[in-house]
RNA sequence: GCCCCCGUAGCUCAGUGGAUUAGAGCAUCUGUCUUCGGAACAGAGGGUCGGCGGUUCGAGUCCGUCCGGGGGUACCA
């Protein structure tokens, strides 16, 4: 592809002195291999018919050694028809690490602790994922990061609780973190009845609050400690069944000091004084005003996300990039914040990106969180995997199968806008879904199984049929897929490319027998190779990978 | 009120300037059914791409406007 490119570019300036990048798409099958519309870009500046110049130009990359034939078509479209041989080597091209020696940070999930983890961080865990995957594949080095809130007057409601009802036991080894959910639940759903209840209890609470805070009382720091310990076992325990990676737990708490630091060094310019509160005015730059230092001096979030970045820095000084995902609540919030980044520190506003994803809702069961009435991760965990062992109760895979699904059917969703998934339609395991996917695969791999891939030599001059061909142009595509996913930081582009190529080979699978027919060695080379890119696929997205179902 | 995002088939979504017929999956209907794994494949029906106007050789895609939905909008995160 970059041979016709430069070619096509060498060609265009030799003919037309014009010096121009000509853009090549995939266009659909029976319009070629490659296609470019560089000639009605050329039409307007050169006076020409884009006809006439995509003739031309047509006539003379002709001769380039890995194009069959050329042919111009629409309004002034050139399609490039690839050689069998060349799109076949195409195949074997590594992957090119352009992010090779880069440290990048990514930052998701981000449950907070004394709280349920919701069905809407587990979206954003997994999506986190994938795109951490997507920068690893490209040769990065990248660190998982979340952010956890551990102040608060939810989190003081909670420690209340702890401290009236039984404080955990040491040594209980078999509870399992669930149940210890459940406790911290218990502990914070009583907190927030005497709240609401009772007049002395919320004095204490507020007390508490205060507290946690300064971080002066021994016995409230200690219960502070138990429960985001407790919590983080809990959240462990969800990310070992999925498989992802934490490298490192940021603490609202902690941020605060340097966040201070920060806006307090900065005030006059950067920010200002406005009804005793500190706050920084985003009209100057097309948004809103936010308070950062609250009328009665405490930082808010926005103070502490700053101290956040300032953190991230200190412990990942070489990082060139640090990329935070949310939901798009935060979107507005956190355009503030980076401007008023900017204005402290360009460079490190600069390699900070904002991401953000949709709300996650589910078809069946409801879903509000301003009602406090979420829907909790491991519930749906649980659901999908109850209606796996349903259906497929012999099968040695159900775990597998659970997760593949449960990731799939949030990853084929552009990131953005906001979800629906249908638990039925994610388990009912056809169409596109992840099991459909690791299913290719399986067979894929039993063919495999039968037959000793050995060192015999494929026929060169075979013309590829239909149905081969096909699928070696799918497979070819792969490496640009995950370029464009990478560039965008949109892992639905890898999740579509893998359905339809997976349906593709479905379909010559159908028709080709593979096995003991005369074409076998090249069939079988393309199985292989399709196997191959199905599995680095579904690795990248961090969806497991099963040779048998 | 102002700002941001979204509106594509009954449902869930791809497609974000390019190709006479706008694509998938689910659901509905019909085939394949002595199979290298049928968790599959082939086919049918179903769309004024929210409305209107504009830019362009070309608009689901860009611009304007209206309608509808969601989010944000100073001391929550």
């Amino acid at each position: 592809m970059r041979e016709l490119q430069e070619s096509l570019k060498r060609a265009i300036k030799d003919l037309f002195n014009v010096d121009v990048e000509p853009e090549l798409t995939r266009p659909e099958e029976q319009f070629g291999d490659y296609s470019t519309n560089v000639a009605m870009q050329l039409a307007a500046q050169l006076g020409k018919s884009s006809r006439e110049i995509a003739q031309t130009l047509a006539d003379k990359v002709q001769y380039a050694e890995t194009v069959d034939k050329t042919q111009v078509a629409g309004p002034g479209f050139i399609n490039f028809f690839i050689s069998d041989k060349a799109l076949l080597d195409s195949l074997n091209t590594q992957p090119s690490k352009e992010l090779d020696g880069k440290e990048i940070l990514v930052e998701f999930g981000d449950p907070n602790p004394f709280k349920e983890m919701h069905i809407g961080h587990l979206y954003s865990y997994i999506v986190g994922d994938a795109i951490a995957g997507l920068l690893e594949a490209s040769g990065a080095t990248v660190r998982r990061l979340s952010y956890h809130g551990d102040v608060g007057l939810h989190v003081a409601k909670a420690v209340f609780g702890l401290r009236e009802l039984k404080k955990p036991r040491q040594g209980q080894e078999e509870d399992t973190a669930i149940e210890k959910e459940g406790y911290l639940g218990k502990a914070y759903a009583y907190g927030a009845k005497k709240y609401e209840e009772d007049e002395e209890s919320k004095e204490e609470i507020d007390k508490i609050n205060l507290k946690i805070y300064e971080g002066d009382d021994p016995q409230i720091n200690n219960l502070h400690q138990a429960g985001i310990n407790l919590s983080f076992d809990y959240f462990d325990k969800i990310l070992d069944l999925l498989s992802i990676n934490n490298d490192k737990r940021y603490l609202e708490s902690q941020t605060i000091p340097a966040g201070k630091e920060l806006v307090e060094k900065n005030l006059d310019s950067v920010f200002k004084q406005s009804q005793g509160a500190i706050v920084y005015e985003g009209e100057k730059v097309g948004l809103h005003t936010r308070v950062f230092i609250t009328s009665k001096g405490l930082p808010t979030y926005e103070t502490k996300d700053l101290g956040l970045t300032v953190l991230k820095d200190k412990d990942y000084p070489q990082a060139s990039r640090s990329i935070i995902i949310t939901a798009n609540e935060q979107s507005e919030y956190f355009k503030v914040m980076l401007a008023a980044l900017a204005e402290i520190n360009a460079d490190l506003a600069k390699k900070t990106t904002h991401l953000s994803h949709g709300f996650l809702s589910l078809t069946t069961g409801k879903m509000s969180s301003r009602l406090g009435d979420v829907y909790p991760a491991m519930k749906l965990l649980l659901e999908v995997k109850a209606a796996v062992h349903e259906q497929y109760p012999d099968s040695q895979v159900r775990k597998e199968v659970t997760f593949g699904a449960v990731k799939y059917a949030f990853l084929k969703h552009r990131l953005g806008s906001d979800i629906t998934i249908d638990i039925e339609e994610s388990i009912s395991l056809e169409g596109n879904s992840g099991p459909y996917l690791q299913y290719a695969f399986a067979r894929a791999n039993s063919i495999l199984q039968k037959v000793d891939i050995g060192q015999q030599a494929g026929d060169d001059s075979l013309t590829l049929q239909t149905g081969e061909r096909s699928l070696t142009r799918k497979l070819s595509e792969y490496q640009e897929v995950v370029v464009k996913a990478t560039d965008e930081l949109m892992p639905h582009h890898i999740a579509t490319y893998l359905y339809e190529l997976a349906q593709n080979f479905n379909r010559f699978y159908e028709s080709s027998r593979i096995i003991g027919d005369e074409r076998e060695v090249l069939r079988l080379k393309l199985v292989e190779s399709y196997a191959q890119v199905l599995k680095n696929g579904l690795q990248l997205l961090n969806i497991p990978v099963v040779e048998k179902m």
